[in-house]
DNA sequence: AAGTCGGGGGA
DNA sequence: TCCCCAGACTT
């Protein structure tokens, strides 16, 4: 059986304990396949302009796109402020701490209902991300897991109390030792993993919950979708105008990536102008 | 099951 | 240069 005990090795991070579930539940979104470094900073800003879900529902949405700005996947912008619209009207302005109405908000799937539940409300639920899902594979079982496994497993090793303690101790292994290249030489379960005692191939890569490769993003659509909504987060310009401001080799995919834009709700034109969605 | 979606830091 | 990141959603 694993067994963790709070130790200095744990990280402290600003939306521990920090008794507030939307400022939990931001911090969630904002994580989503983002480092920690990056989250803070946007995290505190974001939280200054809207401090409840009542807040960031009463904004419009080129709005909260700008305060966004650095951290990438706007379509999380747009979900979070729907996510605070849906819980203004079903919960009365409350984050709800039932398991099932979080995964019922908008851009909250199993992960980040379980992180809130957990780390804000003190649910008895396991939390599965890419730092949890190789420490499974790797320490605990040695094997590829399928998502049903994994989270039979990360449900079954959760100890009695102190679940928000236990689940972010996993996320801190994951992110410290048990990282995509692992660290197993300074690593305080190395003794206990059952991948460093049998030896063989890493059987975290394509275990459930584990981040798969992405292609590469220097002259992909992604990187001209940032470069649009960069220079619409300045205020409206002409498709001749954001033409100029995106990197040449981009151009061509210029027009379809505005349709994409617009289709996400991120952005519209209007007599030839394009600028942020306002809602 | 596979694609799509940012952008910066580290090795 | 390549690799990685507290996932969610669409097709």
């Amino acid at each position: 059986m694993l067994r963790l005990r709070a130790t200095s090795l744990a990280r402290d991070l600003p939306w521990i304990d920090c008794g507030d579930p939307w400022a939990v539940l931001v911090s969630e979104v904002m994580l989503q396949q983002t480092q920690v470094d990056r989250v803070v900073g946007p995290w505190r800003n974001f939280l200054d302009h809207y401090p409840t879900p009542r807040a960031l529902a009463a904004a419009p949405l080129d709005e909260v796109l700008r305060a966004w700005a650095g951290l990438g996947y706007h379509r999380r912008a747009r979900n979070l402020w729907r996510c605070a619209q849906e819980i203004t009207e079903r919960h009365d302005g409350d984050v709800p701490s039932d398991l099932d109405e979080l995964r019922a908000l908008s851009g909250v799937g199993p992960y980040t209902a379980a992180a809130v539940a957990s780390f804000a409300f003190e649910k008895r639920v396991a939390v599965l991300d890419t730092n949890v899902g190789r420490v499974l594979a790797r320490c605990v079982t040695n094997r590829r897991l399928t998502g049903p496994e994994a989270t039979q497993l990360a449900h079954a090793l959760l100890p009695r109390r102190d679940v928000a303690r236990f689940n972010q101790a996993m996320l801190d292994l994951g992110a410290t030792f048990c990282r995509a290249r692992p660290r197993c030489a300074t690593c305080p379960l190395a003794r206990v993993c059952a991948w460093r005692r049998a030896g063989g191939e890493d059987p975290a890569p394509f275990s459930a919950g584990v981040s798969r490769a992405q292609p590469r993003f220097v002259g992909s659509r992604r990187q001209l979708r940032g470069q649009v909504l960069a220079a619409l987060r300045e205020g409206p310009a002409t498709e001749a105008t954001l033409r100029v401001a995106v990197d040449e080799g981009l151009r061509p995919d210029l027009s379809s990536v505005l349709d994409d834009l617009a289709r996400d709700g991120l952005a519209r034109v209007a007599r030839g102008r394009w600028r942020l969605a306002e809602g």
